[in-house]
DNA sequence: CCCTATTTGATATGGTGGATAACAATTATC
DNA sequence: GATAATTGTTATCCACCATATCAAATAGGG
């Protein structure tokens, strides 16, 4: 067995076996980047707001509830890309913390209006309060404001108008 | 019943009943628009690559096994961020369908070396020119190359370092 | 050389999001 | 007043993600 060259670890190839793979086309698709760094941002809120116990979800839910008094399930829903059905579990979650209520409407007595109640509201303070000082700061750090708007104006360009 | 002010559509009120919600504070929020935007780019993607019946993840595999031959499941798996019981169906989708193919180590007989076959090959090269003239170039349309670019660079930014 | 630890692919399983069909209660429409 | 549409809900399915576990194979230490 001393005719050596194949017994270790193949250092007679190349020589890349490492790890660093190639990425190659990879690093230049954009929805690649995209949903990468989507995973990274949402990681980091929800360390960020851990101490709520909030999703960035729930998070949008209670901002848009404090913006938009009086409107019923499929109005959020919609507004926020969820479906209807979808959003009926996610509202048991959030009023069984209490942090909104389901209201009949007098109005229209099959919709239920949606409020935020006084412990949402007083969450959604303390979140923002989180996602400000931490989250956001952290990537006004990393970017500087300039390129954080820059970023942020074009995606909701794609968002709205791809 | 002509006491009018509550039966028609409750035109008394502020106002804004039509529909237009405010987004509020969500529209700064980085996170919402990626998402949002994430989502988009994902739809049109699959859109544009539908007759290739290709998936923005089954893609980016096939993209890595043409840069990096030789390659294990687990460090094809590992780069791109996929658990790998997970990797598991997957591959076999991509087995299934002849375009990819695994093959037993010699040196080390428990991992399978994936390997690109030429109708694995083919369908890259079709995805490629698709994702360049219909996908991507679309994205070009809209912000402009040094957008673009600067949009990518920034995202990268963002996974890799935030 | 043997015994133990590690690695690799695989399976099973559970959790979460997203999508559709269907339903009862209510309201709109003709 | 009969029919259609809307609202919230349930049930169900599928994709994706995560963990524990396993058998086969390899690596490492005595």
């Amino acid at each position: 067995m001393a005719e050596g060259g194949k017994a270790r670890k193949e250092p007679a190839d190349a020589g890349i076996e490492g790890s660093a793979l190639q990425l190659g086309e990879l690093s230049e698709l954009l929805g690649y980047s995209l949903k990468r760094a989507q995973l990274r941002i949402f990681e980091d809120f929800l360390r960020c707001v851990a101490p709520l116990q909030l999703t960035p979800a729930q998070f949008s839910v209670l901002l848009l509830l404090d913006k938009n008094p009086g409107r019923n399930q499929t109005e959020i829903a919609n507004t926020l890309g969820i479906l209807r059905p979808n959003f009926v579990a996610m509202l048991d979650g959030l009023e069984s913390r209490d942090l909104c209520a389901r209201v009949r409407s007098a109005n229209d007595r099959r919709s239920h209006i949606l409020e935020l109640t006084d412990k949402g509201r007083a969450v959604l303070a303390r979140a923002k309060k989180l996602v400000a000082s931490k989250h956001e700061a952290r990537l006004n750090e990393l970017l500087g404001p300039a390129n954080r708007a820059a970023l942020l104006s074009m995606l909701t360009r794609i968002a709205q108008e791809f």
